[in-house]
DNA sequence: CCGAAACCGTACCATACCGTACGGTCGAGA
DNA sequence: TCTCGACCGTACGGTATGGTACGGTTTCGG
């Protein structure tokens, strides 16, 4: 009754929806490519084709809109990550599907920018930071620890492993220097190969640390 | 006798020296706090004291500005991160008086707040990133990498240690969680101790992994 | 088929920006 | 004391910004 019918593919909730996401669509890539305070309002609605009343009549102000954007955009891959460690198991295998998955995750262009856009307001918008923090690392960071606390009991790792602590050096050794020099800019995408390496590696020196 | 003479306090050109660093530093201040795009130069002339045209006489142009106060701040903590490897001598008190320098330094408002500016402004000016990487990391994985060559020669370390992946893994290690949760903006300044007992847990997986 | 709501295009406001120009002032060197 | 260059204060030009207003048009539910 408040939905209208099911039978027209566009009523009018739907329709709003619809243009909703296209303009979340269009300013998410415009905040990425030119930060918030180089994004223009005017170049948003122009890119999304209305008017810039309508924007208005969507997202009250421009601070407004980048909240949407991003609270869209930190909700997409909760799951992708740590769906590599829901299962358990020994964890030689599920680290290195953890790492390379978590590692290949950061590395997408859309999400790099996404990772500069969220350090360089922090410092001035904190709840920016907050925001990403809980929606992102700090699930990671939870869940590794719980599969690291279940590797712990069942003998894999030694018994006096802080998992927490064993979990956030993990997650560094992960991410690895080529995130940080892909977000410096300094070298150009790497390839699976080194993405494998690199989870090799972080594996390799976690296991010496933390194996049984 | 190009530079005037030595008895006066306040030749030419050393008036002019002056006055350029006063306006470097009240720019730095600005530029880190509202980044590139939300800086602006009548705020910066009006805060150094003199008129828009002065500062126009010193610098022609926000970016050129931009591009000299960022070399400005790159070059000073080139010597103190490093100094702490110096010397040589058995990895676990030299890696941990490195890895407590260097997370103190990151950790230093002033850095974080560089570091964020140059993550958000690398993907649109690589030059930035390339800049900052070159006079910071670069050199910080470089020195490291050359200690660490020299322990696994005396010793020290496993003798098929890859210097070079060891000095990132050490680095990623040392930067810690601590780091990014500072970036983030969702944690107050940490303690000493806090500081302390990252680098005594960053020794002690670094050493499980490749010590001999 | 009507009426209302949503939307479009456009013009507009106030403000702020970068960069320039210009007349006045001050201090140093001759 | 005179000159000259650097500096100051201010104002200005041109453009772009965030945000608003309004009349005309399309769309959709009833």
């Amino acid at each position: 009754m408040e939905t209208g019918k099911l039978q027209h593919p566009d009523s009018g909730d739907e329709r709003r929806e619809r243009k909703r996401r296209q303009i979340l669509a269009v300013a998410r890539e415009i905040f990425l490519r030119d930060g918030y305070a180089g994004a223009s309002m005017s170049e948003i609605s122009a890119c999304v084709g209305g008017s810039k009343g309508t924007l208005y009549a969507y997202f009250a102000s421009k601070s407004e809109l980048f909240r949407a954007v991003l609270e869209d955009s930190l909700t997409r891959h909760e799951a992708e990550v740590s769906g590599t460690i829901a299962g358990g198991g020994a964890p030689g295998e599920v680290l290195r599907a953890f790492s390379e998955r978590f590692l290949e995750v950061l590395l997408r262009p859309e999400n790099l920018a996404l990772i500069r856009l969220v350090y360089a307001e922090a410092g001035r918008f904190p709840e920016v930071g907050q925001a990403f923090y809980d929606s992102g690392p700090a699930n990671a960071e939870q869940h590794l620890a719980d599969y690291i606390r279940g590797a712990v009991e069942q003998g894999y790792l030694r018994a006096d492993t802080d998992p927490l602590l064993a979990a956030r050096q993990m997650i560094l050794l992960s991410q690895g220097w080529i995130h940080n020099r892909r977000l410096w800019n300094v070298t150009p995408a790497p390839s699976e190969a080194e993405i494998r390496e690199n989870a090799h590696a972080a594996v390799r020196t976690f296991l010496a640390a933390f194996g049984a």
